[in-house]
DNA sequence: CGTGTAAGGAATTCTGACACG
DNA sequence: CGTGTAAGGAATTCTGACACG
């Protein structure tokens, strides 16, 4: 369910290293609510493999020329999307389990 | 072929949150050969969660009275049995290729 | 708007050593 | 042998601000 894709363990440093972008950019992505890394007991930033690819693709539609609040529409869309798709799943689900009895 | 599980890219604080080992202990683990970090430039050391697996595995054999050595000797004992593999299987690839000609 | 940079401080990590056993 | 700890320093990261545009 949780695999290594998604757990947050990457510092900013290696992040940077991974994806190409400047700490700055990274930070200010996650200033303008298009990325969310968690946060150390200290306060330090961390990150996941999802995560770096997320910032990739952000990445490129900057390059596009997209805004950032575009972006953060975009992403939203598409979490709407998966929460219908989440709903709907679910209620085939619902409607098989009520066929069983 | 180098997926996430393999990529050198938590540090050691993360790393002890995620087995429940003191920083004492995987660095002296690393002492013992029993696990390789890569490093930065800096010179802080990076895991991959497959080290954090081999970690959790050490510290069971350690809990159950293995000593350090020991592990390492089982260890390269597993290392040659993969390279044993690893040539049976090139072996079998060469005749296969063969037999296509 | 998106990004670079210098600034000062705080959190993280490093090594070598002493301790116990 | 395996591990804890205090010590001092170095590497890493953080925030808020100024700059350009």
């Amino acid at each position: 369910m949780t695999s290594y894709k998604d757990k947050k363990v990457i510092g900013i440093g290696i992040v940077s290293e991974l994806t190409g972008l400047s700490e700055r950019k990274i930070r200010y992505y996650e200033e303008r609510k298009l990325i969310f890394p968690d946060r150390s007991k200290g306060g330090t930033r961390k990150y996941s493999f999802g995560d770096v690819e997320r910032l990739v693709d952000i990445a490129n539609k900057i390059e596009d020329g997209m805004q950032t609040f575009e972006i953060r529409k975009e992403e939203m869309r598409k979490l709407k999307k998966a929460d219908v798709r989440d709903k709907m799943l679910r209620g085939q689900l619902n409607a098989a389990f009520k066929m069983r009895k």
